[in-house]
DNA sequence: GCCTAACTGTTAGGCTACCTAACTATGAGT
DNA sequence: ACTCATAGTTAGGTAGCCTAACAGTTAGGC
């Protein structure tokens, strides 16, 4: 413990603080989650894909020809087999579809469907307007706070999954 | 939709990016969940009789004489038999006691045993620092930025749970 | 050219945390 | 006392995650 370089007072009184409010975040999450129809792993999947590219045909498939299920996983932040898990059920509820990728037959690359489409808008229509719901008690300066912080949190999210 | 009052686009934006930052903290949280000994459920709950007084006789156990089941589930947002499951865990692991309540024979006071006491300040001080770890690559704007935020969170999820 | 090693996904089986419904026991009001 | 509400437990089921084992494909060494 002597050589340690995480024992900062000030940077372990932040990460416990940090710590506690993600930890009460995680209800807030699960309300959101709760609308039903689709899972938190399901929507971050089908937002993944919309960002990658929607299974229009008039894209002519260039450039966005789907994610590959082991991109999904990681993104994801979990192991290949949950993200084939969950690519199923959306495969099931025809919001997805997984077809062979062209260049090495053993991907799989898995894009949006149409219903798909219109499910992620219409899910994260929904989801906002809760979290607005929430959000809209807060004063002015306070939502300055939380627009401030998003990014560094955004920063933090990302060194971890890298 | 027409007196809605959650339409405020500024808000929605907000919302949005909000979401989106606590959809990739689960995957941060759940890192350091992973730590093992206890689950994310259970530290919560030990956390919680800590903040409510320990189970030594030297306080006489005057008013700190344990949490009801009832008040843990509120605490962690799930139902009572949820949170009578992670009690019974800790209990079968010796880092908590349920004992009847002496002023209402329905209810069930929960208290951390010392083994329990030392279980959460270690498991503490190890997912401290582990995040104080992550948080290190931090400038000082950002830990500033963040920090200001914490209490805006807070006050979120003190809404929510209300 | 082949043969091994590495890689991509799927399948199988198991675990944990959550839920609802049904039950027991106690408290409180009329 | 009798009824109704409240506190917690038990029973049974679901969803998401995991590891291990598998099948198919690519790539590299010889």
């Amino acid at each position: 413990m002597s050589v340690s370089e995480t024992t900062d007072p000030g940077l372990l009184a932040l990460a416990q603080d940090f710590r506690e409010a993600l930890r009460h975040s995680i209800y807030l999450v699960r309300r959101l989650d709760a609308d039903g129809e689709l899972s938190a792993a399901q929507l971050s999947t089908l937002k993944m894909l919309m960002d990658a590219g929607t299974s229009r045909e008039g894209d002519g498939g260039s450039s966005a020809a789907g994610v590959r299920v082991g991109e999904i996983a990681r993104n994801l932040g979990v192991r290949v087999p949950s993200a084939t898990e969950q690519i199923i059920k959306l495969e099931r509820a025809g919001l997805a579809r997984r077809e062979p990728d062209p260049e090495d037959s053993r991907a799989v690359r898995v894009r949006l469907t149409e219903a798909g489409v219109a499910a992620v808008a219409s899910a994260n229509e929904r989801r906002n307007a809760v979290m607005a719901g929430v959000l809209s008690s807060l004063s002015d300066d306070e939502r300055a706070a939380l627009a401030a912080a998003l990014p560094v949190i955004g920063r933090i999210n990302a060194t971890v999954q890298a």
